[in-house]
DNA sequence: CTTTTCTCCTGTATGC
DNA sequence: TGCATACAGGAGAAAA
């Protein structure tokens, strides 16, 4: 379940084992990893192929290679947008390799050393081509290509700088929705999956359910910095890995599992007050939390939040 | 506009 | 053993 982190490490094995490389062949195994390439999966093979690597970049959970034809300077580069999904894999493999179950994409290189993979089990990965522009967001910004179009909507996540604590905490304060939902919105703070959400209310000390607006701003920016910590960290020790589905780019998982306080540690003490972690179904998925340093709010938000005051009857 | 629910997919675990 | 069901969950579309 890859998150900001273990994107990261993925990017981070890209930068070594591809950037400055020539594509020489794209194969498409089925349509599925292209859907989002709306010229479909030859055009897409077709546009990569002679294209050389400048560089490999991320926001949030989104990846993309930057691509220009070989030896031009002129032609404006463009780029591969790839998202891993739930259990998406980029792997440098030897070209005599055994093909994976589920292999979807093979890049061939010039230099005809290794290749690179795309397999994913569960398909909710995939790749898309798109128009390198400007990155929206103001302030400083490590994305020196520019940022691919279709990442508009996605925002800063908290380990660039381009991410703006204040603006955020702004933001969440007029949000009448639950905490974690807000912390899972990619387009609030990006980055931020099931896990580390948890990770980070944890470490807040904040129930998932607690009403985004309900919360003062002092509190909204210390679950800002738990969740910028608690990412940092795990980048630190390699991301976090359960199975043998999230692998880095080099075929080795990342053993940050061993750090979770809160995911994933039903029943087993909070490390912080010694209660047993519970486990409650939320947004149709698993969320964990302590019931101790984490209650519960009285009411949750969403259905139950009490109505503003009805209109009345247009009188005619 | 904001917020919530649904849908996509397949391997693994569990229950009867 | 076989079959049904639950679960894992990111993100975009659709619905409310």
């Amino acid at each position: 379940m890859p998150e900001l982190p273990e994107v990261e490490v993925v990017r981070r094995g890209l930068v070594e084992h591809v950037v400055g490389r020539q594509i020489a062949s794209l194969s498409l195994r089925g349509a599925r990893v292209a859907r989002r390439h709306a010229p479909g999966p030859v055009h897409l093979s077709a546009r990569l192929t002679g294209t050389r690597i400048e560089a490999a970049d991320r926001r949030g959970k989104y990846l993309w290679l930057v691509l220009r034809a070989a030896g031009t300077h002129e032609a404006h580069p463009m780029a591969l947008v790839v998202h891993l999904g739930m259990s998406g894999q980029l792997l440098v493999q030897a070209p005599d390799a055994p093909d994976q179950r589920h292999l979807h994409a093979r890049f061939g290189f010039a230099d005809a050393r290794t290749e690179l993979r795309f397999v994913d089990q569960r398909t909710f990965g995939g790749m898309a081509l798109a128009e390198l522009v400007p990155d929206p967001a103001p302030g400083p910004t490590t994305h020196g290509w520019g940022i691919p179009a279709t990442l508009a909507h996605i925002a800063p996540d908290p380990l660039e700088p381009a991410f703006d604590r204040g603006a955020v905490v702004s933001r969440l304060r007029t949000r009448h929705t639950a905490v974690k939902r807000a912390l899972l919105d990619q387009g609030l703070v990006s980055g931020i999956g099931n896990i580390y959400a948890d990770e980070a209310l944890w470490r807040a000390g904040v129930h998932g359910e607690r009403e985004t607006a309900a919360l003062t701003s002092p509190a909204l920016g210390r679950l800002l910095d738990a969740a910028r910590e608690v990412m940092s960290e795990a980048l630190a020790q390699g991301g976090t890995s359960f199975d043998a589905l999230y692998v880095n780019v080099n075929g080795a998982s990342g053993y940050f599992d061993r750090s979770l306080h809160a995911y994933g540690q039903h029943g087993r003490p909070c490390p912080r007050c010694g209660a047993p972690i519970r486990r409650e179904g939320f947004m149709n998925r698993s969320s964990f939390s302590c019931p101790v340093c984490q209650p519960r709010p009285r009411r949750s938000p969403g259905r139950a939040r009490p109505s503003r005051t009805p209109a009345p009857p247009r009188a005619r």
